[in-house]
Parts: structure tokens; sequence; C-alpha cells
DNA sequence: GCGACAG
DNA sequence: ATCTTGTCGC
């Protein structure tokens, strides 16, 4: 598992967080269509965090579109670097999640995060972020609709309705089990909403979230509690080494 | 002004 | 996100 540190100059506050991603939304692609599903690598992202000792570790884990065999795994530990703030996730889990990704021995393909792209109050949630960042194709599949409205599918598997912020379609309410609460999926960048849609029903042949999501959340719980276990072998009353300081030492 | 609010 | 007991069902 490899070690993080908070980038230089990332956010203090609210309203810098805000300014950030009022910048850099201009750089969203939202006109390519993405990677056909069923095709290369698609990678899920997630992290786990303990609050109280500020630890958190993101998880990223690389399928086969195809047969969803599990191609590759990466885990990276840091610190919280943000509260979390509706609408400001993205602070909270990008420094770690980069690290992740980073990682790994392979292209991670099209990233499905957990949480939202487009559907976020300034159109630019965790899954516009990281594709910016990265500049690879992002979809956002969320378990809660935020603030945004939506009327509820038919039964079916595969049933959609729009995701609503006000007039404006910014996702989809997807069901991708016969008569289960629907995932709320958006685009991230560089993919169509409809094919965000396509591979979200592909990655999630047998239980409501994708196994992209299922994959890395596992991951992401594991290797923290094998943080935390590591943190407690040393020696009670002895000052313990920070993520931080561990990163800077070479 | 107050509450709701991805993870 | 995380805290948490039992319970229903494949």
């Amino acid at each position: 598992m490899t070690t993080v540190s908070i980038p230089a100059g990332w956010p203090a506050t609210e309203q810098e967080a805000r300014a950030v991603q009022d910048e850099l939304r201009a750089s969203v692609l939202l006109d390519e269509p993405g990677p056909p599903p069923g095709t290369g690598h698609v990678t899920g992202v997630d992290v786990a965090y303990d609050d109280e000792r500020d630890v958190v570790v993101a998880a990223a884990v690389v399928l086969d579109a195809a047969s969803l065999d599990v191609l590759a795994e990466a885990t990276a530990v840091g610190r919280i670097s943000f509260p979390y703030v509706p609408g400001l996730l993205a602070f909270r889990e990008i420094p770690t999640v980069l690290a992740a990704l980073d990682a790994l021995p392979c292209a991670p393909g099209l990233v499905v995060c957990d949480g939202y792209g487009l559907a976020h109050p300034r159109r630019f949630g965790l899954a516009s972020h990281l594709g910016v960042l990265t500049g690879l194709p992002t979809i956002g599949v969320a378990k809660n609709p935020f603030t945004f409205t939506y009327a509820e599918p038919a039964a079916a598997r595969g049933s959609a309705a729009p995701l609503l912020a006000g007039d404006d379609e910014v996702g989809r309410a997807l069901r991708t089990r016969a008569g289960v609460k629907p995932v709320f999926v958006s685009v991230g960048h560089r993919v169509s909403l409809d094919n965000a849609c396509a591979h979200t029903l592909a990655l999630a042949p047998e239980f409501r979230l994708p196994e992209t999501t299922r994959r890395a959340d596992a991951l992401c719980r594991r290797a923290l509690e094998e943080a935390l276990r590591e943190a407690s072998q040393a020696i009670p009353g002895t000052p313990q080494e920070t993520p931080q300081e561990s990163a800077t030492r070479h």
C-alpha cells in the first residue's frame, strides 16, 4: 500500500474548494461517447475513513469489462484532506484515489466512481473532478439521489428515469435489479449518459451496485483495517508516526 | 432564516 | 462514511 500526503495548495476552506470546482468545470469533456461496454478495462475506486485517527484509505480495482474478472488492485493511505461537506466530497477523496490509481500496474480504462459527476450543485462532482485531473473517461454511480428528483423507474431491471435538477437531466435513476431501489448514474468526463448507463448495467449483472464499486469497497475496507492494525502494533504511549511523516521520509 | 444534503 | 443485533433467504 502506497502512502500519500496532502498536496501543496490543497483547498483549506469551502470557499477555496468551490472556486477550484468553478475553474476546473470548464475542462470537462461531454461530447465523447466513451469506451464501448464489455471491452477493455473498467476500474472501480472507493475510499474508507477513520476520522478519529485521521486515516483515509483508497482502493482501485481493475476488472476485465467482458468477464468482470479482477485484473489488478492497488491501495493508498493518507490523512484526511478535507471534512465531509455535501458538494465538496471530491476534496476529501481525490488525493488518495489518485495515488491508488497511480499504483496500478496497468491502464485503468473507464473509471467508475462512488458518487456523482454532472449531478452536482455546480455540475462538477467527484467523477468529473477525477476525470479532469487524470484525463480518463469517468462516470459516477451513487446510492442516493442527493438533492435531485426523479420519477420511480419501472420495476424491471434496465428501466430508467431522468435524474432532474429542476428541468435539467443531470443523470439517470437506473434499475439494476428488478424491484430494488435504483442507482443514480451521472456522467463524469468523456462518456455519454447512455453509455454510462450501459456500462453500469453491464457491471451489475447480479447485485444492485456495479462489481467495480463492490470490489473497491471491499478492498478499501480491508486495507483500512490493516492500516489500523499496524498502527496499534506500536507500543502504547509511544508517539504515533503519522502517514504524512512516513511519506516525507526517504 | 431553517433544513437537506454524494461519501 | 461509520456505529450496530438479529433476521430472512439463497
